[in-house]
DNA sequence: GAAAGTAAAAAAT
DNA sequence: ATTTTTTACTTTC
């Protein structure tokens, strides 16, 4: 359990492997503070994650995904986006050949937000949706990443 | 197997 | 600027 900015994040593993995370409750303050829980490698991350130090995804071999074919390599493909950056539904489709429908099937199942970058997939003239409490925390999260690159580039 | 669902985009109006 | 195809992959009958 941890408390971001976004509000209170669980995370579930499996032996060594991250399952899932989930956005328990939904806070609007901006209040950047940050409690955590219990610490291991995964919180540890998201904790420098939510204090803007964090800027590198975590390797792929500790998470444990669910899917075989297109959605899997979406999601994979998705750890190459990088800090800050954002790529629409269609730009990410056309790098493995499908179609941005399918992009965004595949983001609205994805189990690890924040850790598999989704909310950096926006729609060419909208920001798009987002599982883990909605647009706005779409965008925060987005206007996050901007404000720590230009602090610290 | 077919049909419906999806966090999209392009084309047509 | 709104509506209507087109799209391909997964899930659910």
């Amino acid at each position: 359990m941890l408390i971001s900015q976004i509000g209170e994040l669980e995370i579930r593993g499996e032996g060594d492997k991250l399952v899932s995370l989930t956005l328990v409750s939904k806070r609007n303050s901006n209040n950047p503070s940050l409690i955590s829980g219990s610490e291991n490698v995964f919180t540890g991350w998201l904790i420098s994650y939510f204090n803007g130090k964090e800027r590198k995804q975590m390797n792929e071999v500790n998470f444990l995904i669910p899917f075989k074919g297109k959605t899997r390599e979406i999601l994979l493909e998705l750890l190459r986006v990088g800090y800050g950056e954002i790529v629409t539904y269609g730009e990410l489709a056309k790098r493995i050949n499908t179609s941005p429908r399918v992009v965004g099937n595949a983001m609205s199942r994805n189990p690890l937000p924040i850790f598999i970058p989704c909310h950096r997939v926006v729609r060419v003239n909208d920001i798009g949706n987002y599982s883990l409490g909605g647009k706005e925390t779409k965008k925060w999260l987005l206007e996050f990443e901007e404000r720590n690159l230009k602090l610290k580039p």
